[in-house]
RNA sequence: GCGCCCGUAGCUCAGCUGGAUAGAGCACGAGACUUCUAAUCUUGAGGCCACAGGUUCGAAUCCUGUCGGGCGCGCCA
C-alpha cells in the first residue's frame, strides 16, 4: 500500500535485492526460485532483530553450503546503512541487527500511515467471495451460527485490508423442505391469531414464539382467506412472507454483531433461473453427470433403502468417495444441485472463494469442492476454492454446560447472548481460538474484568494509553516525534514488536487465520502493561516523566502509536477500542 | 465400516505454512503493596509436543500407521 514500505517489506526488498545482484554475480544460477526464503524475528531475540533462512534455502541450488553462501550474502548485507551487524550463525541463518534510526522511522511510519498502518497490496485488487452464515432463513440465529459468523467476518475484514476487494455474500436457502415446514408453522400461528385454538404446536414444526408475530401479520394481510384453503393455495405466498420475515430477523441479529453483508442469494431465484438446469447439462455434455444407482450407505444400512437411478456428478473423478445426487427422485434439485450452480455463479463473480462452514457440513466439503473444480477448471485455471470449518462451541455457564435442544425450542439465541455479554465479547472471544478447533464459550469467564480475559486485556490496553494521553494533555503535554532518540531499549522492544503488524496481517490473511491479529494484539497488550509496570518500581519509566518534557514527549509518542494499532487491529475483529472502561 | 477436525506444562490454549534452547495465562512454590501508574507486580518449578515409523541439513509443524476425543456419513439442509 505504502510509498512508505513498512520495516519488514523494506527489508525483504532489500535481501531481494542481494540475492538478484548474487545471481548476476553467478554465485547462484539465474531465475532461483526464492519463494521459500523468509524474513522474520529470531524466535531469541539475542540473536538479534531479523534472521534470515535464505542461505540454507539456497544453498542446494546455488550449489554451495549454507554458510559459505551466508558469507556472501553477509558481506553485502553489512554494507547496508540500516544494518548494525550480519552475523552466520547455526547452519545458516544470517542475524541481522537493525539501526535504531529504522525502527524510530517505523514509528514515525505508524503515525503517518495511521489507520493505514499494516495494510498490504498482497491482494492486487483480486476479488474473493467470501460466503459465511448462510443460516436457513427459519428462525433466529443461535449460537451454533456465531462462530462462523464472526470469524467469516474478521476474515472478510482482514482480506480487504490485505488488499483484496470482498464480497460478503449470503446464501438464503429458501428452496428446500424446511422452508416448506416454516410455511405450515406459519400457518398455524395464522389461525391462532384469527382466534382458533391451535394447541400444542404439532410435531414436527417449528414451535417458537418468534412465529406469532408473522402469523399475525398474515392474519391482517389476508383475513379468514386461508383459513380453511387447501396448502396447496397458502402454502407458496405463506413461504414467502415468513422467509422474508426471518431474514429480517436475521439481519437484525447480524447487525447486533457488527455483521453487514453485501449480497443476499436465495436458493429459489437462483432454481427459478434456471441455473441448476444450465449446470447440468453443461456436465452431462461432458458427461460429468449420468443417470446411476447410489450405493446403499456404509455401515448403517437402513431398512427401508431402495436403489433409484438418479442424476449423479461424478464427484468422485475430483476426489470424493461417492457420485452424488443432484437431483431428487421427483425431479427436483438436491441441495448440492442448486448449491453447485450456485457456486459456478459466485466463481464468476470472483477471483477466488471461500466458504465458511460448520464443522457439521464437513461430510460435503469433498464434493463441492470437486463441483467447483469441475465447472470452473474446465476452460483454462480453476478458481482457487477453499471451505473453512469451525467447530462447535459448547456453552457453559459457571462450568456447566447449557443444554440446547431445538424439538423443545430451547437454544440459546445469539440475540440473547449479545445483550448479556455485549458484542465485543463474543466477537473477540470467538477469535481467541483457532477455528478449527472445539471451543468451550463461558458466560462466566467472558465477562470477567481481570488480565486474564484477553479482551478486556486488550481493550484496557487501548483505554490506558487514551488515560495517559489524557493526563498528559491536562499537563500541556502532546506526543511529539522530535526527540524519538531519547527512548530507551525498554520503549525499542516494544517497537520492535509494533513493527510486525504488517507481516502478521499478510500471514493471518494468507493463512485465512484472522484469530492470528487477536493474539498479536494480545502481545501487544501484554508489552504495553508490563512497560507500565516498570514504572511502578521506576517512575523514571512512566510514560509522562515531569522533569523531562522532551522525554515525555517522545514516550507519549510511542504509547499514541501502540494505541493507533490497537485500533488497527481491532478493528478488523470487528471489536471497539474503548477510550476508558 | 468410512470421511473430516483435534491431541503441545496439572488446566485453557499459542507456536508466524519446515528453523536455532517449544511459549503465554491460570493453578502451584517463594517474595513484594505507607497508591507514585495495583482492574496487581517480581521470581521459581513444571514437557517423550498422544505413540511408532518415514521424508531432510533440520519436524510440534509434512507423509504413513496406531491409539484417544469431537463432528458427520442416505434423494435432509
Amino acid at each position: 500500500m505504502s510509498d512508505t514500505p513498512t520495516l519488514y517489506a523494506r527489508f525483504t526488498e532489500k535481501l531481494d535485492a542481494v540475492l538478484a545482484a548474487l545471481e548476476a554475480e553467478g554465485h547462484m544460477p539465474p531465475d532461483t526460485p526464492r519463494r521459500a526464503v523468509t524474513v522474520e524475528p529470531p524466535r531469541d531475540p539475542s540473536h538479534g532483530d531479523l534472521a534470515t533462512n535464505a542461505a540454507m534455502v539456497l544453498a542446494k541450488q546455488a550449489k554451495t553450503n549454507p554458510r559459505a553462501l551466508a558469507g556472501l550474502i553477509v558481506e553485502k548485507l553489512a554494507a547496508d546503512p540500516d544494518v548494525t551487524s550480519a552475523e552466520i550463525a547455526g547452519p545458516g541463518f544470517i542475524n541481522l541487527r537493525v539501526a535504531r534510526e529504522a525502527w524510530l522511522a517505523e514509528l514515525r511510519a505508524v503515525a503517518e500511515l495511521g489507520a493505514d498502518y499494516g495494510k498490504s497490496t498482497m491482494g492486487a485488487g483480486r476479488t474473493v467471495n467470501i460466503e459465511y452464515v448462510s443460516a436457513n432463513p427459519t428462525g433466529p440465529m443461535h449460537m451454533g451460527h456465531c462462530r462462523g459468523a464472526v470469524v467469516g467476518d474478521a476474515l472478510a475484514s482482514l482480506l480487504e485490508f490485505a488488499g483484496h476487494k470482498v464480497i460478503r455474500e449470503y446464501y438464503v436457502n429458501d428452496a428446500g423442505g424446511q422452508v416448506d415446514v416454516l410455511a405450515r408453522s406459519v400457518h398455524v400461528r395464522y389461525r391462532e391469531a384469527l382466534g382458533k385454538d391451535v394447541g400444542e404446536i404439532p410435531e414436527g414444526l417449528y414451535p417458537g414464539d418468534y412465529l406469532v408475530p408473522v402469523g399475525e401479520a398474515l392474519a391482517e394481510e389476508f383475513g379468514d382467506r386461508y383459513l380453511a384453503a387447501p396448502e396447496s393455495e397458502w402454502l407458496v405466498p405463506f413461504r414467502e412472507r415468513a422467509v422474508a420475515a426471518m431474514l429480517e430477523m436475521i439481519r437484525a441479529d447480524l447487525a447486533l454483531l457488527g455483521i453487514h453483508h453485501d449480497l443476499f442469494s436465495s436458493e429459489a431465484e437462483l432454481q427459478a433461473a434456471g441455473k441448476p438446469a444450465e449446470a447440468e447439462a453443461w456436465l452431462r455434455e461432458r458427461d460429468l453427470v449420468y443417470d446411476g444407482m447410489l450405493e446403499a450407505p456404509k455401515g448403517k444400512t437402513p431398512e427401508d433403502w431402495e436403489p433409484v437411478e438418479l442424476p449423479l456428478f461424478r464427484s468422485t473423478k475430483f476426489g470424493d468417495d461417492q457420485d452424488r445426487p443432484i437431483r431428487k427422485s421427483d425431479g427436483s434439485w438436491t441441495y448440492f444441485g442448486a448449491d453447485l450452480a450456485y457456486h459456478y455463479q459466485k466463481a464468476q463473480g470472483a477471483d477466488a472463494l471461500v466458504d465458511i462452514w460448520g464443522a457439521d457440513h464437513a461430510g460435503t466439503v469433498k464434493r463441492i469442492k470437486a463441483a467447483v473444480a469441475a465447472m470452473t477448471g474446465a476452460d483454462g485455471d480453476a478458481v482457487p476454492f477453499e471451505v473453512k470449518l469451525v467447530q462447535m462451541v459448547q456453552l457453559l455457564r459457571d462450568g456447566q454446560p447449557v443444554k440446547m435442544s431445538k424439538r423443545s425450542g430451547t437454544f440459546v439465541t445469539l440475540a440473547d447472548v449479545v445483550r448479556e455479554v455485549g458484542k465485543d465479547v463474543v466477537r473477540f472471544t470467538m477469535l481467541t481460538r483457532k477455528p478449527e478447533a472445539q471451543m468451550d464459550f463461558d458466560f462466566a469467564k467472558v465477562v470477567e474484568a481481570s488480565k486474564d480475559n484477553p479482551v478486556f486485556y486488550v481493550q484496557y490496553c487501548h483505554a490506558r494509553v487514551c488515560s495517559t494521553l489524557r493526563k498528559a494533555a491536562a499537563e500541556d503535554l502532546a506526543p511529539s516525534d522530535g526527540h524519538l532518540e531519547l527512548l530507551g531499549e525498554e520503549e525499542l522492544e516494544m517497537v520492535k514488536l509494533a513493527a510486525q503488524f504488517p507481516r502478521i496481517v499478510e500471514a493471518a490473511a494468507t493463512a485465512r487465520e484472522p484469530h492470528r491479529i487477536a493474539f498479536f494484539l494480545h502481545d501487544l497488550a501484554a508489552a504495553l502493561h508490563g512497560y507500565w509496570n516498570l514504572g511502578n518500581d521506576r517512575p523514571d519509566k512512566r510514560f509522562i516523566v515531569v522533569q523531562d518534557g522532551n522525554l515525555s514527549r517522545a514516550r507519549l509518542f510511542l504509547a499514541a502509536q501502540i494505541g493507533q494499532l490497537v485500533r488497527n487491529g481491532l478493528a478488523l475483529l470487528g471489536v471497539e477500542a474503548v477510550e476508558e472502561m
